[in-house]
DNA sequence: TTGAAAGCGGTACCAA
DNA sequence: TTGGTACCGCTTTCAA
């Protein structure tokens, strides 16, 4: 223990393994089987030790026994950002999990950025995390040869990759065709799906699986419901939205990927006078918390954010511990009707 | 390279820079050399090398040259939770920072116990973080002492602590009393503050170092305006607030020290039909970004978190690099007056 | 320009 | 029950 020179700065380094074993008289061998509770150590000896770290204020070095061990505790996440209450709570999620069973959370937030979620993973994969949780934005043959390639257990969430990984969802294809059957069954007649962010995301060259699938779910739900054809915008221009509102020909809805976009469109609603539900129906995806914050409660679809987080955790434990079967998981739901329909 | 038996399990790992060195038939020095830039290597050497690097697909591992070069270009962050999108956007202002420094995050959420903070805080410190960024619940001179006894780099976050940590907040005192200030010059005669969160952080013997300079805030600005004794209410009765409505005697306004609250305070006036700002004025604290699809706009405080989280960044990078200095920053803030005042 | 070797702090195995 | 020691993979210094 004490000061070290280093770069003609002084730094205080904490007492190690070597120093107490020095101080006892005893190898260092001995501590470690003191500190770490391994057996083969008579309890006095083992008391004397335990006595002399904690005034030496002996604090473990987890890199380097990480490096002994040759693993971490641990796991790599990584995902767009936080500003998603969706992500947020998420990541929460996993961190609460990773607590309970003795591991520990390296985020990165790849803000949409593939090469940044590629650099990210590298650098993850550098810090010898023992498994990854990822909502990826990449796809592809060659990315999906390079996540292979780090040998290390991989999760992914929402979005699929291949079924050379283990994958949690929920069914936002089933979920979305649901959701169309129940407008209708409440009276809307058309059922317009606005899908901000996709057209970024095809820009980006991202994975958009899940978003695919809410869309794909919507179409279904169009075509099982003969609505006509599906009526899809992707941006929040108001004109567009207004034509399809004034067609006169039905009631009408707007059907919304995630609950920020659905926010938005009850937002515009309200500054051009739309009164909800009465004269437009609205629904979002995800039931993040602020909806029970804002009037009219929205329609939304909850996907147990944190049963999702769990067993994504619970998924990447497993292959931690050697499970090398490759599964797929999909969660459960609850469609919230609110009072936007 | 190659499969280690290990645990009877094989285990692929990737090469390493003795692999390397044997293939490429020279030393380990060259080869670190080589793959870090470093100069004294012939330019020939040097792409034979990186060559192979590649080939192999090397990746360095980063504990091993944590440990070896005493740094791990990551800081450790400890907040409550991700659920406040004031926290989430903190520690994504941060995270942002950390990456364009070349430094990456280790979170610790604590979900508001102090055991697990210090615990959370102690694993970090064993990660060799480089420096810590906490919003701390802890207070006291024990606590001060351990977090003293780490001789790490520790950037406080809105509750301080002591005048020994490098400090960062908004002047949530100043910033109150000038809310009550402009809410008594735009007409509001009794302003009552709502101070949710209070009693849950005394009974938990939390810092509330923050909360506290926010109320006494409100109460300066209470005294400075001449509105009688101050009126802090703590939780979401409604009688109370009821009572305090129906007085009569003076357009009623309520002051939140977080949005959170406000929202709450809102849709409990929406659901006894009160109208907001006819009947009772409402204002928060934050400015967090889902008021911009609230209606009416709450008004609010904006103190850029993403400035406060990059100042503490900034902050704690100078004590990385040597400046032994304590210092506190005050950041900037901007009310918005919104339409609920 | 390169090689050799001694660390960094712990872990794990074998011998005593 | 203990000691001794060879790693883990990378960095750094000194010599060659």
């Amino acid at each position: 223990m004490g000061a070290h020179e280093k770069n003609k700065k002084v730094i205080f380094i904490s007492a190690t393994i070597k120093d107490i074993a020095i101080r006892c008289g005893v190898s260092e061998g001995t501590v470690d089987r003191a500190l770490n509770g391994r057996d083969g150590i008579k309890k006095e000896t083992k008391e004397r030790i335990l006595q002399a770290a904690k005034e030496m204020g002996y604090r473990p070095n987890h890199l380097a026994s990480c490096l002994a061990r040759g693993s971490s505790k641990t796991i790599g996440v990584v995902c767009a950002g936080l500003d998603n209450p969706f992500f947020s709570a998420f990541v929460e999620s996993i961190e609460r999990m990773a607590y309970e069973n003795g591991y520990y959370l390296n985020l990165i937030l790849t803000h949409g950025s593939r090469e940044k979620e590629l650099e990210g993973i590298d650098y993850l994969a550098g810090r010898q995390v023992d498994g990854l949780i990822i909502i990826p934005l990449g796809l592809g043959e060659e990315y999906e040869r390079q996540l292979l390639n780090l040998q290390i257990p991989i999760v992914t969430v929402y979005n699929r990759i291949s079924d050379k990984f283990t994958h949690v969802e929920v069914d936002g294809r089933q979920i979305m065709k649901n959701a169309v059957r129940m407008m209708v069954e409440k009276g809307y007649k058309r059922i317009a799906y606005l899908d901000s962010g996709y057209e970024r995301s095809v820009n980006l060259n991202n994975n958009r699986y899940s978003l695919n699938q809410r869309r794909l779910g919507y179409i279904d739900g169009v075509e099982q419901e003969v609505l006509g054809e599906p009526v899809i915008m992707t941006n929040y221009d108001w004109e567009p939205l207004e034509r399809f509102l004034k067609a006169e020909d039905g009631k009408p809805a707007v059907l919304c990927p995630f609950d920020a976009v659905a926010i938005r469109v009850l937002d515009m609603m309200k500054q051009h006078g739309i009164s909800v539900p009465e004269q437009v129906g609205i629904m979002g995806f995800d039931n993040i918390r602020v909806l029970n914050s804002i009037s009219p409660r929205l329609a939304s679809v909850d996907c147990e954010i944190t049963g999702l987080g769990r067993k994504a955790f619970q998924a990447l434990l497993q292959i931690i511990n050697g499970d090398s079967e490759v599964r797929e998981y999909i969660t459960e739901y609850t469609i919230i009707e609110g009072e936007s329909l």
